[in-house]
DNA sequence: TTCTACATTATAATAGTTCTAAACTGTTGA
DNA sequence: TCAACAGTTTAGAACTATTATAATGTAGAA
C-alpha cells in the first residue's frame, strides 16, 4: 500500500530503475492489502485491466524475476505447468487443493516450526517450504 | 531389486500390460539398491546406456505417468523447467542444492513430523512435503 | 490363430519461458 | 541543460519440456 513516489524510493534503492513499466507492476502487485499468487499469464491479465499503455510479455518476466531477486515476490514449489508467484514474503507454507488447482496461504501460526536434524556440509538452509497437497473428501 | 517375471507379475497385477518397453523401464528404474532422482532426459539416457531397443519419448513419458499414479513413482514438487522424480515412494523429504541444481533425500527419522494445525473444510490432507533450499556457505 | 483393446511410435502441436537485437529512457556529469 | 551511456523495453523468434495425434504393432483372451 504505496504511492507511486513511494514505489520510485524502494526500486531506486534496491537498484533497479524507476521505469514507468516497473511503477506499473508495483502498483499491481503491491497496491492491495491483501497478498495473492499468481501465475505470469494472470498477472498480464491484471496489469491489462488497470492501464491502457501495454507492457510487453517480455517486461513482465524480467520485472517478476527482478522483483524475485530483490526479495519482494516469492516463487513457490510446486508441479505445474507454469510458475507460481507470492506476493507475502513473510515465512509461511501453502495448502494446494489439486482439484481446484488452487493456492491458498497457511497461516504460519498453524504449522509448527519444521525441524531438520540433518546438515550437508558446506551448505546452508536457505529456505524451508511445505507444501500441503489436498483434495476433495469424499467419504 | 526383482527379476524381469517379477516385473511381469508387478505390472500385471497394477493393471498394467507387461510390454517389453515398460520391463525395460522397470529394470532401469527399480534394479538398484539405491533410490534415485531423475527427470525424463535423464532416465531416456539412462535406457539407452543400458540396451539397443530404442524407446520412444512418448513412451517413456507415458510409462513414468502411469508408473507415477500407480504410485512406483513420486514427482518432487520443485520449481524447474523440468519435473523431477523419485523411485524412492516412502514418506520423506529433499534437500534441494540451488547452486549444484542437485535434490537429496532427507531421513525421514531426520525430520520432526509436521504438524498443520488447520484444515479446508471438504479437504483431506493428500500429502504433505517439505523442500529444504539450501546453498553454498561462504562465511 | 484370430480378434480386440491397449501400447508404442514418429511427428506435429502446444505452451511457458528465454533470447535477440534494435529502439528507448533514466541518470550522470560536464 | 544536455550529451552520452548504461540499463530497460519491446516484438518477435527461438527454445524446450510436454502432450496430442493417428497409424502401426502387440499382449492376452477366446
Amino acid at each position: 500500500m504505496l504511492n507511486n513516489s513511494q514505489y520510485i524510493e524502494k526500486l531506486r534503492s534496491s537498484g533497479l530503475r524507476p521505469t514507468k513499466q516497473r511503477i506499473k507492476i508495483c502498483e499491481v502487485l503491491f497496491n492491495t492489502q491483501k497478498t495473492f499468487h499468481f501465475t505470469i499469464n494472470e498477472l498480464v491479465k491484471r496489469i491489462s485491466k488497470s492501464t491502457n499503455d501495454k507492457i510487453s510479455l517480455a517486461t513482465v518476466y524480467n520485472t517478476v524475476h527482478a522483483f524475485k531477486n530483490k526479495g519482494y515476490l516469492k516463487e513457490i514449489p510446486i508441479n505445474s505447468d507454469q510458475s507460481y508467484f507470492d506476493t507475502n514474503t513473510s515465512h509461511h507454507h501453502h495448502f494446494y487443493d489439486e482439484t481446484q488447482k488452487d493456492l491458498i496461504d497457511i497461516d504460519d501460526a498453524d504449522v509448527e516450526p519444521v525441524k531438520i536434524n540433518t546438515r550437508i556440509p558446506g551448505k546452508k538452509i536457505k529456505s524451508v517450504e511445505v507444501l500441503v497437497k489436498v483434495e476433495d473428501d469424499k467419504s
